[in-house]
DNA sequence: TGCAGTTGCCTAAAGCATTTAGGCAAATTA
DNA sequence: TAATTTGCCTAAATGCTTTAGGCAACTGCA
């Protein structure tokens, strides 16, 4: 018997290139298995069912994601800093459109809270210093700026943008400009 | 034999109910059958399969969607439309987050161009009249505002703003403030 | 009213994904 | 080298998907 040497990392791992490859919602424990040329009951000592394998995909996803935001972020502030953040949930949901999927998977309350989407909401923050925005105000506008980065992202992955002019890298950066207006002139309560 | 009835618009209908109890995708062609207390298979003649049927609930949703978006725009203009529109997308996915969770599925772009997601972008447009924005402006503020209304209830949707004030109601009311405010005083290229 | 054709639901069966239980051999540790 | 842990296995149950083919109940027409 020839060990592979599988592990809950390499599992993981290969799960979310699989899912880059092939779409998140064919990543199946049955999938994986003949990845490795092993049996799907191996798998099972690894991860604890199909849900667990995706539910750490997701994790994965997001601390990639926010490593690249911070990596964005370093040194810059300002319409800089949001548009390099802007461009870093679009530049990673088109290099991996599996693991973008995967990031988007409803977390139990617990797992969030322990997840890198933590990080994301401190770095959206972040951005948000190089504006005058105090509370609750500063609040809206994370909540806002998470709503742009993800509902643009998923639309325009999802075709929703498709087959019309002006293209999408156009709207992209006016949308970024607009933020930054926004931002800079946040209207009253 | 008693015949139940079966014809594919009370499949979709009843999927539709089904999504909203147990969630999308818990949706499933044996779950629909036990619904109606009959054979699997028997629900094959009336629905090509799985991916068939979910698509069909999609496109039921999209149209209530859109339904509930003309009657919210009826005689109504600028923050007012705005406001009206955006609360439609939030309202219903609160009331039916498996319908919601179902127009969110990706469509092969013929169907997508033969449903009622057309007429969704129709009318951002017609709200986007009660603002002075030209070409190619107008094109980009109709995908932002398509991104933030998505984008916004999906987040709300998956717990993204859970357990943190201020409320999302408040969040909600001010982004359509901001988004106004914005559209009044969209930057120059 | 009676019959023919259509339709609605059935049985049967094959394929694949998920999950658990229990076992043997290889790697690790003492 | 012996003992223990670990990695992958076989076997088996369950459930969802899908196709093929059949009979009974409707429908419409004479």
């Amino acid at each position: 018997m020839v060990r592979v040497g599988l592990t809950t990392e390499r599992l993981v791992r290969a799960g979310a290139e699989l899912a880059d490859e092939v779409g998140f919602d064919e990543v199946t424990v049955s999938a994986l298995a003949r990845h490795f040329d092993v049996k799907v009951a191996s798998l099972y000592s690894h991860v604890r069912n199909s849900h667990d394998l995706k539910t750490r995909i997701a994790l994965l996803a997001l601390a990639e994601l926010a490593d690249r935001g911070a990596t964005a972020l370093a040194g810059r502030a300002g319409k800089d800093a949001l548009a390099a953040f802007a461009n870093v949930y679009r530049d990673y949901a088109r290099e991996h459109p599996g693991r973008y999927a995967a990031a988007q998977l409803r977390l139990d309350p617990e797992t969030a809270a322990a997840s890198a989407g933590v990080r994301h909401a401190q770095m959206t923050r972040a951005i948000l210093r190089g504006y005058d925005l105090a509370e609750p105000d500063q609040t809206h506008a994370v909540r806002l700026l998470g709503s742009v980065f993800h509902g643009y992202v998923s639309l325009e992955m999802g075709g929703g943008f498709s087959h019309s002019a002006p293209d999408t890298q156009e709207t992209w950066t006016r949308v970024v400009d607009a933020l930054d207006a926004l931002l800079r002139n946040w209207p009253a309560a």
